[in-house]
RNA sequence: GGCGACAUAGCCAAGCGGUAAGGCAGAGGUCUGCAAAAUCUCUAUCCCCAGUUCGAUUCUGGGUGUCGCCUCCA
């Protein structure tokens, strides 16, 4: 099947080729672990792993490699505020970070390469850009020049000229030109540095990318994502780095940026302080539902987050989870043979499947993919609610079993993890009501075998007037605190 | 100031040349002692003005509005 991407270089959807046949090497720009990752964070982590999961999908032997930036001054002044080594910082949070991203059910990636662990790496390939005179040393600063380069702008459609003029950063004297961005910054007192060629200090922020994705993945390569903030400057200046140390172009066949999630419109950013952090989010919604808001839209759209689009996102996914259900109990049962009937189905359910696919295909569109989703939902339903007692077509329900899992795969969703089960059920079991509320429903059920509903009506009420809400249920009576 | 994106029903959101997917909310029905839950059905001419075209939500030009990047940021 074509893939087709949108390739923020040349700002157009493309078909997928990959440099090397049936092989894609993807990087991802990672956190930098200085805080519990917030709702922002998720979205490029959460986007990227339906994309791979979709190109494995369609047999593509994928290599995964994201970073950390663990050298960094938010990590220096957060440790030095808590009087705490950089590094105590960096696995604490580092640590978070999985915690987070395993519930929302991200796979990990092959590698996941820390700045401070790649020094040597990251020395010689400034050293090389000296040597290739596209960089040059101040006062044991070592600045990249932007004017060496003639393609600088090509990702962000930007020219030098323009940039000169709106330009809001103080001129720096030892700057052969403002636009000039630090490879190695000189040392500090009290900051981390290790040993180069121009004394001691540590790596700019743009060349850990370079020089880890290269050694990783090679010196070119195909795919490069991250959020749309980060075109300019830091893949902008990636692609200067590499192809300057390399000559060879391009350093990233295509590049894929994600929109942000905002806040009342507004990106939602640390710095502007309207983040909500992940682990927060997760104490009200299960993971499931926040994979499930941020998969929900295109992952080029702005998306704006709110309990109530949440809550919208868990009702929704409640409806998909009640097909599967639904599905389950079908084929429970097992079958009887065909009608024409359920042969009619089985061809809308791989045309359903395959609408599925090409909208995948088409630069990963999990809005309409979805849809598809609703609609094979919509026919189970149906067919279930029509068959009643009967029996089903085994078929019919092997294969819309295959189609529904095989989606749910690849969207990442309704997968039976155990992290999913953990929020809904526990609170229950901790109530310390609970044997008084059972004794009310056994109470409630008696009189309605009575057949006195007066009686039972008003324990309800009672009930309800507590807060709980009551569900009955040919099984059991459920009942909820809401 | 420079560069870029977006504007679709009450809300969210796909589509991007042939008269509008899906979800939430709402209305009506089924089920249930009644509810709840579940489920089924129904609900839009696509910001404005010009133009291109047999035909435009979809292309072009001009407005208006919103957002992002240019400073750390996913």
């Amino acid at each position: 099947m074509t893939i087709k991407v949108y390739n923020t270089l040349t700002k157009r959807k493309e078909e997928f080729v990959p440099m090397a046949p049936g092989q894609v090497r993807m990087y991802v720009c990672g956190v930098t672990p200085y805080n519990h990752p917030h709702v922002g964070n998720a979205r490029p982590f959460v986007t990227w792993d339906v994309i791979r999961r979709f190109l494995e999908h369609e047999g593509y032997d994928v290599t995964h490699v994201q970073n950390f930036t663990d050298v960094d001054d938010k990590i220096i002044n957060t440790a030095n505020k808590e009087g705490v080594q950089w590094f105590d910082i960096c696995n604490r949070y580092i640590d978070s970070y999985f915690e987070v991203m395993d519930k929302l059910n991200v796979k990990r990636a092959h590698v996941y390469p820390r700045v401070s662990e790649h020094m040597e790496e990251i020395v010689g390939t400034v050293q090389k850009l000296i040597d290739n005179g596209h960089a040059y040393v101040v006062d044991g600063d070592v600045y990249y020049s932007v004017e060496s380069f003639a393609n600088y702008g090509c990702l962000s459609g930007r020219n030098l000229e323009d940039m000169q003029a709106g330009a809001r950063v103080d001129v720096d004297e030892r700057k052969h030109h403002p636009m000039d961005f630090a490879l190695w910054k000189a040392a500090k007192p009290g900051e981390p540095s290790w040993d180069s060629p121009w004394g001691k200090g540590r790596p700019g922020w743009h060349i850990e990318c370079s020089t880890m994705s290269m050694k990783y993945l090679g010196e070119q390569f195909d795919l490069h994502g991250g959020g749309s903030d980060l075109i300019f400057p830091h893949h902008e200046n990636e692609i200067a780095q590499s192809e300057g140390c390399t000559h060879k172009s391009p350093f990233v066949k295509y590049w894929l940026h994600n929109g942000f999630i905002t806040v009342n419109e507004e990106k939602m950013s640390k710095s502007l302080g309207n983040f909500f952090m992940v682990i927060d989010i997760l104490k009200s919604f299960d993971p499931e539902t926040l994979r499930f808001f941020i998969v929900e839209t295109h992952y080029r759209s702005p998306l704006d987050f709110s309990d109530a689009r949440l809550n919208e996102a868990k009702k929704s996914l409640a409806r998909l989870a009640n097909a599967k259900k639904g599905l389950q109990e079908l084929a429970a049962k097992m079958g009887a043979g065909p009608t024409p009937r359920s042969l009619a189905l089985r061809n809308e359910a791989a045309k359903l499947r395959q609408n599925f696919m090409d909208a995948m295909a088409d630069d990963f569109n999990t809005a309409l993919a979805i849809s598809y989703m609703f609609e094979l939902a919509k026919k189970i339903n149906a067919y279930k609610a029509e068959i009643g007692e009967g029996k089903p077509d085994g078929k019919l329900v092997d294969t819309w079993q295959k189609v529904f899992t095989e989606m749910c795969s690849i969207i990442g969703i309704l997968e039976n993890r155990e992290s999913n089960r953990e929020q809904t059920e526990a609170p229950k079991e901790a109530d310390p009501e609970a044997a008084a509320i059972e004794a009310a429903i056994a109470r409630r059920a008696e009189a309605k075998k009575n057949k006195d509903y007066k009686l039972a009506d008003q324990i309800r009420a009672e009930l309800a007037a507590k807060g709980i809400t009551l569900q009955d249920t040919p099984q059991r009576v459920k009942w909820t605190r809401g």
